[in-house]
RNA sequence: GGGAGUUUAGCUCAGUUGGUUCAGAGCACCUCGUUUACACCGAGGGGGUCGGGGGUUCGAAUCCCUCAACUCCCACCA
């Protein structure tokens, strides 16, 4: 029997194989069932560029628990793939690859251009949906969908029409942030604040008309080619008399007015501030506060421009270090000082934004986010952890419009189309005839060619926040949206809880009248051993898939979950998938043991029958705390209820208790017994490691090719004794000490040894035969014998073991009286609150009573110590 | 500059409404062990004045004040 399970457990071929079994026998495919109650999550779709990395192997570790928990519990669990298109990121690897190749995007039409990218999506996309069969992924694969299909694709339009009709969506001549290295505007959120060191330039001005000047400092000297003003504080009397003047900018030498605005800080650098209206969002309000020309100096890639009348053409970078030297030239340059900023980075590209005026599409938030922020307040949607909520609110309260228009190809095109002289006719419509038969209400003379569809495609975003809707194709067919609409459970990382929680809340709101899902579970993020958070620049991310391969999926997964409360960062260490893997070892063994025994027909052995017992009061009490954890979140605690239940609970107490000696049997009831209590442990230890329970389930028993642990039920936790489980921990207690006699001296644990224990032994009576065996003692239940001995208490119970000739004396007597130095202590603290007229009159009775116990047991205690002690003396 | 959160054993974290001498778990560590499931193991063991200080209370890891350190989010200071 033992011949056919291999001493070590071999996760490779085992998890390839259920997992394929899974997937062939449609185990993961879910359809409408108003008979069976829905469970919903939608995956936050990965970037169809992405590979697997260690967030994504926590996030949908977490998903898949608790996809497979619902499954367990009856419901019908429908976990939806799927990809999304990321616009800005996969043109940059599109236009990279065409660059590779010598082809430049600008030498291609837009056609010819989607063409490559859909290419390139076939070829490289969805490389991570693959991998994440390896980690067990119980997906509907059937379902698998991308934010461009072509429903999707229809949903996307359909709802900016119907945002733009509700005046939600318009059009506008903005500062927006631009990126200049991928040619687009980006959003807020897309824009990445740091601390960097940089320089402070002090530039002097002079008065026209005068020889005085007056000295700015600024951090971008060449923006100095497009400042339109100089500003002063209304207060600040240093400069009050150049008001009304004008100064002339260094270089170029154009006279700009100085006014006044309070906006300035008397206190930052020289107290002046240059106004350059085109290049930064304050001073663009300024411009327009007081009317003042705004003079673009940039192109859309970064270079000056005409506007800039010197440097034209030169990076902006090279143009500040260029710009030096002029200044200085012109003895402009005071002097420059070593200086910390911030500076925004596109979160894509890493290049530095540039604050630009560009007539973008924005999406009116106001409205949007009121339902949506109510919804996460009252509990209707639920944050695990709750703190997030704070993050919510705060921005939700301060919530800007939302920027939506990318000037790229790759993605969701605007359908505004455009007509007659520049861009300001426009109709906004489905398609080009369409939007012909509405320009043609304006103007009947159009003709198709006339019409020009907005070049541009909205954010990724913008397609991202209908996902839960939309992965149903739920704006056309309502059947499968009906059912599984909410969702149920979202999984995700707090960086995102803006840019998609946030507003898929807003747009469940909008499109659906409902929430997209009930509840929120935030991951933390995975860092290194030295808190570092991954990155492929680091390269401290390790290969998930050689992890798995390494530690298997299951051994990953546990130790994923082990060290990851919700919301927690996790330092991550390979150790950790160490202890998963060798869980899955201990749980393989059990099996082994368990399918080595030689079982009899024959009475149950009375060890048997009170060791089982026991567990399965054991089990049902842990099964109420794994269970308030299922529905607090807390995963992790649920790995480790069941960790210590099925290694230290069953394997090592209860095994260890029924095994038969060598060459003896097991009783037919107790194994089959064992059997159910093992299968059980392996249902509720599936949604965490699937393979080895799907494994072990099998080799319990024969059974079918549907009869799996994956679709067995989650067992009911029922009614339990405490009674029965304190008693045992009494014993282990008493197996215990008496092992740690052996090991102190040094007793061989083949000699068996009396141990005698006066009194009352209702603690430990129904299992005083497992310690017998555990500990292998005679339990005596008897006055202790004259001569030296070593002893112990458990409870208020005295345990004695006479051990001639092995006993010294003295240390036994320096160990008594350690003991009875802390009982004697805590006997006193005891009094001494029982004594406390104010601790008598205010406590309640039951903790008054619980301290009467206690000085009675110390009491107890402290008799028997020192009755002890006075016979070694 | 504003807001939120964190601080308990070497590491990662539990500790419910203040009440057992309540300071706990896992991992790591130390000692012993070739016992016929498992050395990816077993048995035993050490380790924290609960960030500092003050207060409330009969009683504080838990409540209040204060200081300190760290993390995150938001914000237009050139």
């Amino acid at each position: 029997m033992m011949s056919d399970l291999s001493s070590k457990y071999d996760p490779a071929e085992v998890e390839g194989k259920w997992y394929q079994h899974w997937m062939n026998s449609g185990f993961f495919k879910s359809q409408p069932d108003s008979n069976k109650e829905p469970f919903t999550i939608v995956i936050p779709p990965p970037n169809v560029t992405g590979v697997l990395h260690m967030g994504h192997m926590l996030n949908n570790t977490i998903q898949d628990i608790l996809i497979r928990k619902a499954r367990l519990d009856g419901k019908n669990a429908c976990w939806v793939p799927g990809m999304d298109h990321a616009s800005i990121a996969t043109e940059a690897k599109v236009v990279k690859r065409l660059r590779e190749k010598g082809i430049k995007k600008s030498d291609l039409s837009r056609e010819d251009f989607l063409a490559h990218a859909w290419e390139w999506k076939e070829e490289f996309g969805g490389v991570i949906l693959e991998q994440l069969k390896k980690l067990g992924a119980s997906c509907d694969w059937d379902r698998t969908r991308f934010t461009m299909d072509e429903k999707y694709y229809e949903s996307v339009i359909d709802t900016f029409i119907h945002l733009y009709e509700k005046d939600l969506i318009y059009r506008g001549y903005r500062m927006v942030n631009w990126d200049p290295e991928a040619l687009t505007a980006v959003s807020d959120e897309e824009v990445i604040y740091t601390e960097e060191q940089s320089k402070l330039y002090h530039v002097r001005y002079q008065i026209e008309d005068s020889d005085e000047f007056v000295t700015i400092a600024t951090t971008r000297p060449e923006t100095i080619l497009g400042d339109t003003a100089i500003c002063i504080h209304p207060k600040d009397e240093r400069y009050l008399h150049l008001h009304g003047k004008r100064a002339l900018v260094p270089i170029v030498n154009r006279s700009i007015p100085i006014i006044l605005d309070d906006y300035v800080d008397r206190e930052f650098g020289t107290g002046c501030l240059k106004v350059t209206p085109a290049h930064d969002v304050n001073d663009h309000e300024l411009g327009q506060k007081h009317g003042l020309e705004s003079i673009d100096i940039l192109n859309a890639n970064g270079t000056l421009s005409e506007a800039a009348e010197v440097l034209i053409g030169e990076d902006r970078f090279d143009a500040r270090k260029k710009i030096k030297p002029m200044l200085e030239e012109v003895g402009a340059l005071i002097k420059v000082e070593d200086y910390q900023n911030k500076v925004g980075r596109s979160e894509r590209t890493n290049s530095i934004i540039e604050p630009r005026l560009s007539k973008q599409w924005f999406v009116k938030m106001q409205p949007l986010a009121e339902p949506a922020l109510a919804a996460v307040e009252s509990g209707d949607i639920r944050f695990h952890p709750n703190k997030f909520k704070n993050t919510y609110r705060h921005w939700m309260t301060n919530i800007k419009d939302w920027c939506i228009s990318r000037q790229l190809w790759w993605g969701h095109r605007i359908p505004a189309f455009y007509f007659g002289e520049g861009n300001d006719h426009f109709v906004v419509a489905k398609s080009a005839e369409e939007a012909l038969k509405k320009a043609r209400e304006i103007d009947p003379s159009l003709a198709m060619s006339d019409l020009r569809q907005d070049e541009d495609v909205m954010d990724t975003w913008f397609s991202s926040w209908l996902w839960p809707i939309s992965v149903f194709d739920g704006f056309y067919n309502r059947d499968d949206l009906n059912y599984y609409y909410p969702t149920s459970d979202l999984v995700t990382g707090p960086d995102i809880i803006f840019f998609w929680v946030a507003r898929m809340i807003m747009a469940g709101y909008e499109f659906e009248k409902k929430r997209p899902f009930e509840n929120v579970y935030f991951t933390g993020i995975i860092r290194d051993k030295q808190g570092r958070k991954m990155s492929k620049s680091l390269g401290n991310s390790p290969d998930p898939i050689e992890l798995i391969e390494k530690y298997s999926a299951d051994g990953v997964r546990l130790g994923l979950l082990m060290t990851a409360p919700a919301g927690n960062d996790i330092p991550f260490d390979d150790a950790i998938c160490e202890q998963g893997r060798n869980f899955a070892n201990k749980i393989w063994n059990a099996l082994r043991l368990i399918k080595s025994w030689k079982v009899e027909d024959k009475p149950v052995d009375v060890v048997n029958e009170k060791a089982l017992s026991w567990l399965q009061h054991r089990i049902n009490k842990e099964q109420v705390s794994i269970d308030a954890n299922y529905s607090k979140y807390r995963l992790n605690d649920v790995a480790m209820s069941l960790y210590k239940l099925i290694w230290d609970e069953f394997c090592s107490w209860y095994l260890e208790a029924i095994k038969p000696a060598y060459g003896e049997s097991i009783d037919q009831q107790t194994y089959d017994a064992t059997i159910f209590q093992l299968e059980k442990l392996m249902t509720m230890l599936h949604p965490i490691m699937p393979f080895i329970t799907e494994e072990v389930w099998h080799n319990l028993r024969e059974r079918n090719n549907v009869d799996c642990v994956f679709l067995a039920e989650w067992p009911e936790a029922t009614s339990y004794e405490e009674l029965s489980i304190l008693s045992f921990g009494n014993a282990k207690q008493i197996i215990s000490e008496v092992r740690s006699i052996r090991a102190q001296k040094n007793l061989s644990p083949r000699e068996t040894l009396d141990v005698y224990q006066p009194g009352d032994e209702g603690a430990y009576k129904d299992f005083s035969t497992i310690i017998q065996k555990l500990a292998n003692v005679n339990l005596k239940n008897a006055e202790i014998p004259e001569g030296p001995n070593a002893s112990f208490i458990v409870g208020t119970m005295e345990f004695s073991v006479p051990l001639e000739g092995l006993i010294d004396a003295s240390a036994e007597v320096a160990k008594l009286e350690e003991e009875l130095n802390y009982q004697e202590g805590f006997m006193k603290s005891v009094s001494k609150k029982l004594a406390n007229e104010r601790f008598m009159n205010n406590a309640p009775a039951q903790v008054v009573d619980a301290e009467r116990k206690k000085m009675a047991d110390a009491e107890s205690r402290i008799a028997s110590i020192k009755e002890k002690l006075s016979t070694l003396k």
